[in-house]
Order: structure tokens, then sequence, then C-alpha cells
DNA sequence: AAAAAAATTTAGACTTGTCTAAATTTGTTA
DNA sequence: TAACAAATTTAGACAAGTCTAAATTTTTTT
């Protein structure tokens, strides 16, 4: 059974790890985590000695199967929670994040499975990231940055990459949202700004905001 | 802002308070935390230095305003979470405990307030213990102990006072739960057992039995 | 009311997770 | 490749919450 500390890290060190190749750094884990580099080569010797990730001193840890596990499990009960919180309780997506990190740590297997069955076994949570299964299985589909999706291509939001509550409601004040049809109008090549299509209206937006929405063409 | 464990000490000392008159002891605080008695003397002086306990060395505690509110705080989330966990996610009144625990550490107001608005403001939980209100309010009605209802006078089940597993699931393979109309049909003087008419089956109860199960007549 | 028993507190130690400051290793650059 | 910079680790300290063992106070018993 871990703590809350270790399961933090175990999450950090599986997030940061899906965002850039090889070991990850003490550092890294330092700013995610919010605490100095020596805490963190702490952590990781403690990770290390249940076996829950491989650390070479100097080389940063990578996570063992056990600890992908561990992490998935995590994470699992983060996004239901996220998903039960928007769906039931009227909390809007940016809200969401601070409650759910302390409830992705409540110890309870029936808990767990019985909220996926009263959700109804969503498959994503309400910011379009995928909810792994029972089996810790998560269903991903192939999405693009709207940055990349070809002018006058039509698209669908799926998620999003920036999770701060300034992004969200921006979004929200722009009316997109998960399921926002979306297009390309034209690129501006001079400040890289672009003319969309969402929905039914069509609005202006920065280079910035159009790479943190993911979307499936 | 409480920790996990100053949370647990005021909800201990605010049940023992209820269950007895005058000022709590050590010791009973340290049976309920399962702590030693030197443990509970250090977060009793923690306590007071925060002002939710008024405390006297080697005279106990007593909780202050602030200390009631606050254990009421927890309480209430507790019996939601309890309310919630048995109404919808197919828990059974004796499963819910261990997991309510934990629930109730967490901090949200929204969250709590919404999980009210949701359970549609319940008033008492699972075992019928009352929920306090958002005003931190509790509605308790007149219940009696089964040992002390009159013979042939009609009563329903509106509580127990052993919430232990075993009981409670001891009550329900004998069919008896929050809402079971209780009657005593007699009274046996020789070992103080009752012929019960619970619901339609008449069955026989031990004096222990019946002195954890409030009706009210 | 003195002695014994029970309850409570104090003193000192341990664990977990954190920190700062110093030492070490790795990498980067001239 | 030598020197500097950046990253990482070590060493030692601290706070919270707990413990054991000893000391103190209160309560009960004789």
């Amino acid at each position: 059974m871990q703590t809350l500390s270790t399961e933090d890290y175990l999450k950090a060190i599986y997030h940061v790890s899906q965002s850039s190749s090889g070991a990850v750094a003490t550092t890294s884990i330092a700013k995610q985590i919010g605490a100095k580099p020596s805490s963190v080569t702490d952590m990781f010797k403690k990770l290390s000695d249940q076996n829950l990730v491989k650390y070479q001193k100097y080389q940063g840890v990578s996570l063992t199967n056990e600890g992908v596990k561990t992490a998935l499990r995590i994470i699992r009960k983060h996004r239901l929670w996220e998903s039960f919180l928007v769906s039931h309780l009227n909390f809007n997506w940016d809200e969401v994040h601070q409650v759910a990190e302390q409830l992705e740590h409540i110890q309870s297997e029936k808990l767990t499975n019985e909220l996926e069955r009263f959700l109804d076994y969503p498959t994503h949570d309400p910011h379009g990231d995928p909810i792994p299964n029972r089996a810790l299985f998560m269903k991903t589909y192939n999405k693009i940055l709207l940055t990349e999706l070809p002018v006058n291509k039509e698209g669908v939001c799926v998620g999003v990459k920036d999770n701060s509550s300034d992004f969200l409601r921006y979004l929200d004040r722009r009316q997109i949202g998960i399921g926002t049809p979306l297009q390309v109008l034209h690129r501006e090549d001079f400040d890289d700004s672009l003319h969309i299509q969402a929905g039914k209206s069509t609005l202006m937006i920065t280079k910035k905001t159009a790479e943190n929405i993911y979307v499936k063409p």
C-alpha cells in the first residue's frame, strides 16, 4: 500500500515519461511535484526499494511494470472522479482537478469499480483524456493538434493539452469544448494566427491556443 | 486547515463527548483512535493551541464552539458519503464505514454541498444517524432502545447503536433494517431475551441485540 | 489518611517527508 | 581536454505524529 506522497510521485513520473523519451530526470519531477531536487532523490530511492521504479544514480528513473500499474490505478481514479464531478455534481471542467487530486487517493477497489459502473463505463474524462478501464487499458484515438489540421479539413475537438483553469475558462468563453466541430478557415502567415470555424461561429485564435487543442480529423 | 490526524481526533472527541458527560478523558480517545495515551496528550496540546478544545492537564478536554463546528463538518461529510455509497454505488450498510473514513477528509465545500443536493438533502445516513445540514444543524427524533419499548407497542427501527459489520450483517440476516416495523411480543424474564415481530416474521433476539437497536414508538 | 492502583504526562527516540547547504557527478563549452 | 555550468546526491536538520519507559497526578481502596 502506498502513501499519498509516493502515489503523487508515481503519477508525476508517469506523466513526465509520457511526454518525453528516456529516463525521467530528478529536476523534472521536482518541478512537477513542487519539491526540491534533493527530496526527489530521497523518494526515488524509496520507490526503487519497493521496485516501483528503476533508479540509477545521476541517471534518473523509469517506472517498472508494477510502477506503471500503480500509476494507472491512480490516474483511473482521478479521471473517473473528474467525470463524476462534471456529470453529476455541477462542476465545470476547470474546477475538477484540485478535488480529483484528493479523491484519487481513496483506497477501495469496490468504490472505483462501482463508480465506473455508475458513470456507465466512460472512456474519456471531461478534458478528453482516456480513462484506464478495470484492466488498466486505455482507449486512445489518434488525435492531432489543431495547428496540424490542414486548412478547410473538418475536425472535432477531442481534448486539450493545457489543463489550466485559465485556458479552460478561455475556451468556455469562446464556446469551444470537447465535441465542438472545428475547422481552420485561414492560416495567417504573418503571426501564425488562425481563423477557425468553431461550431456555428467563426473566430480568430492565436498559435498558442491552437497548439493546446487536440482534434480528431 | 486541519490535518487528517487532527480531524480524526476532533471527531473522536465529539463522539465520546456525546455518549458521556463532562470532559473527555485521554484514555477514552486513545481507545477510540487506536493510539497510546501519550500520543493523545500530545494531540490535546496541539488542538488546544488551535483553540479547538479546552484542555486542562490531567482533566481531559472539551470541544470549543469552533471544535464542535469542525467535528460536525467532518461528520456531515462522512454521513453524506455513506448515503451516496449505499444509494448509488451498491454498498451495503456494513461496508461503508471504512471508505467514508477516507472520504470525510476531502476538502471542498462545493463538493460536499453538491453531493448533498445530488442526494436530495438526506436527513439521515444508512445507519439512521442524522446528517448535519449546511448550517450544521441535525434533525434528531426521539428514539429509544428496543429494550425500552413497551410490550405490544408498535415501533419502527430508526437506527443502530453498534455499527460493527458483524452486527449489521446479523441484522441483514434477520431482515431487520432502518424502517422495519418492530414490536415486542414477549419479554422472557429468565434470560431477558425478546420475542419480537419484525416486519412479517416473528423471531427471538437476545437482550444484547435489543439494546443495540433504536426504535421510534 | 496513607497506600495502592489507575490515569496522565513528560522525556527522549523513531519514521516519513521535507528542507538547506555542501559535495559530487555529468554535460557543455571554449 | 580542461574548465565551467548544470544537475544530482549527500549530510545534517526539522516538523508532525507516533512510540516506550519513567515520572507525576488523580482516584480508589483499605
